[in-house]
DNA sequence: TTGTATGCGTTATCAC
DNA sequence: GTGATAACGCATACAA
């Protein structure tokens, strides 16, 4: 093992720059190892002037104590992990600062992963996080009940955000995709609309799945539903715009706001006006819809809230307690310019 | 130390679930831990025999080894962190897509840390993180170039991009701003526009200063600027957008694509035509501004291969080699929709 | 080829 | 209060 000093001794420009320990700092100082760890974790009960001679010394030795030798010897990383499909989405960007500063009050900071919409890459990203810390916050993953349910021993403590996973004591915050879909479609329907068009996200989502179902379930005699194929992303909603005019339908609803506003741009870019040819809906509410032109009516998600709430599950399941298992936050009808009567 | 025999104890609903160790598996399998360790590390001289009783035990047992312990025995994590102001910025995003897939190839991960640009807080994730791991990519950082090189020793090796460090070996990848800006202005002053507004991004921004500098220097007896504080985001620039009207200027520089996008989200909603009445130019090319309304003119900037070449250098530094110091890559002006003749 | 022994850097137990 | 010393879980010279 450890042939680090072999490595140091090949072409490099930079210093040797080999990091002291903890044993160097109590030979320097002239104390055991025993005290020097107790300095550094602010142990009140050491004599003063040992203290100010261990801080001197490791001061001078520019020491610090290494994190992966203190999370062995502790059995504990300080660290937790974020599992997103794709970082793009300003939606798990708001869940991501939440959690961040929430955590952060606990000394815990949080590790980063994106899978980028790989299936594969998922539960491979998804273990290995988790061993390297010591609790999970698992972003509308993607791989299938049962190998979530299959993996759930070695990742837990784990908290689901955007799905949920029956038969398990697994705690998850998800949103109450039907009820926003209600809203929204109530919202369509008022409106004239009676022909409506789903962009639909990835087949992998659970939330998705959801959303088709909730939309099925309304469409029950009161109108007539087209799904197209689409993705979660602002270029799959561009890219799906032009398949819309054939479609003879009077209103979108949209998987997301960045599917949404990416439809928005190519039917601007089409000379198809929004909202007085064409209504259309997002889902989220991320920070800049309201912004667009025109600013989209939307099911908004508070955002704020998930990333806390996730934290103070993931923390009481660290703790050995049991959160409630879900909690699912109902969104809010936000109707702003991109929705209007339905033409003719 | 290890009083996880405790924690165990109290009120939870989960199983112990207590991790298998090499110990156990050895002893299972009926064999040394150095024999365990060797298969769980694909050495071939092992007595396929052995092996096979080995992924056995290992199978059955649920074992894998810890990373942690692992790194410590190891002196190296195989994780490589990047740091970055603001995730949700594009442009990091789609340098973090780069960094992952480079890193992966090599069969390392990436660890992300997001310091919502905040000061202080950014010396202390750059330095936990790094000491984490085995790299760092520093994206843009906001702390002062002193602060920066005294960081230094700790924080190799890592590479800088966005921003070079004077007096250093330390690697950068850099824009060349002036050259981007000089473009736009060019373009802009073809057009006939002689008054112009700068909106500034933060002031903790070295690339915001090569601007200002690039900005200053272009300005010299050809035109007239004016500098409006601003910021980064989307936000900022949709706030500023109410100042420009008394500014009487006919074109505006951003600081980048998000302000120039807020900026044109507001322009539309006052009424006021882009190009006709005002042109507006941006710094990135990030994904969508193609597709706004009108699309915009931007410097691109080759977001692509930002990761890839970080990687490459910061491979190079982990192995003892000196990349070259400072690699600067040239936008390219991308005349599109959101700039015209100046009114008048 | 396999096992033994030791080290990685830290914390915690237990004597002093 | 302080210092030996044994963990933590793994990898690797070295010996067998």
């Amino acid at each position: 093992m450890s042939n680090r000093s072999q490595s140091s001794e090949r072409t490099r420009a930079s210093a040797p720059a080999e990091r002291a320990t903890i044993g160097l700092v109590a030979k320097t100082a002239g104390v055991s190892r025993a005290t020097v760890s107790r300095v550094m974790n602010g142990n009140p009960r050491v004599a003063p002037e040992l203290a100010q001679r261990v801080r001197l010394a490791a001061e001078e030795l520019g020491y610090a104590p290494s994190p992966v030798a203190r999370s062995l010897a502790l059995g504990r990383t300080g660290i937790i992990a974020m599992l997103v499909p794709d970082l793009g989405n300003p939606m798990f960007q708001g869940v991501l600062h939440g959690l961040t500063d929430a955590a952060a009050k606990e000394n815990y900071r949080l590790l980063v992963a994106d899978s980028n919409e790989n299936l594969h890459e998922e539960p491979v990203l998804a273990t290995e996080a988790r061993r390297r810390c010591d609790g999970l916050v698992l972003c509308a993953p993607r791989m299938p009940d049962e190998q979530l349910l299959e993996l759930t021993p070695q990742l837990e403590p784990f908290v689901l955000i955007n799905r949920e996973l029956p038969e398990t004591s697994t705690p998850s915050l998800t949103i109450d995709f039907a009820a926003g879909i209600r809203d929204l479609v109530t919202h369509l329907l008022s409106l004239g609309h009676r022909r409506l068009a789903y962009l639909a996200g990835p087949d992998t989502s659970a939330s998705n799945r959801a959303r088709v179902r909730a939309l099925h379930k309304a469409a029950q005699d009161t109108f007539e539903l087209v799904e197209v194929a689409c993705g979660a992303t602002f270029a799959d909603g561009h890219a799906v715009a032009d398949q819309l005019t054939d479609l003879n339908v009077t209103a979108v609803v949209a998987y997301n706001d960045l599917v949404a506003f990416g439809t928005l741009s190519r039917l601007h870019e089409l000379g198809i006006n929004v909202p007085s040819q064409m209504s259309i809906v997002g889902f989220d509410d991320i920070p800049f819809v309201r912004y667009t032109t025109p600013p989209l009516t939307t099911a908004s998600v508070p955002m704020d809230q998930l990333g806390p709430q996730a934290w103070q599950r993931l923390w009481a399941l660290m703790n050995g307690e049991a959160p409630e298992k879900n909690v699912r936050v109902r969104p809010r009808l936000e109707v702003r310019g991109s929705t209007g009567p339905a033409p003719r």
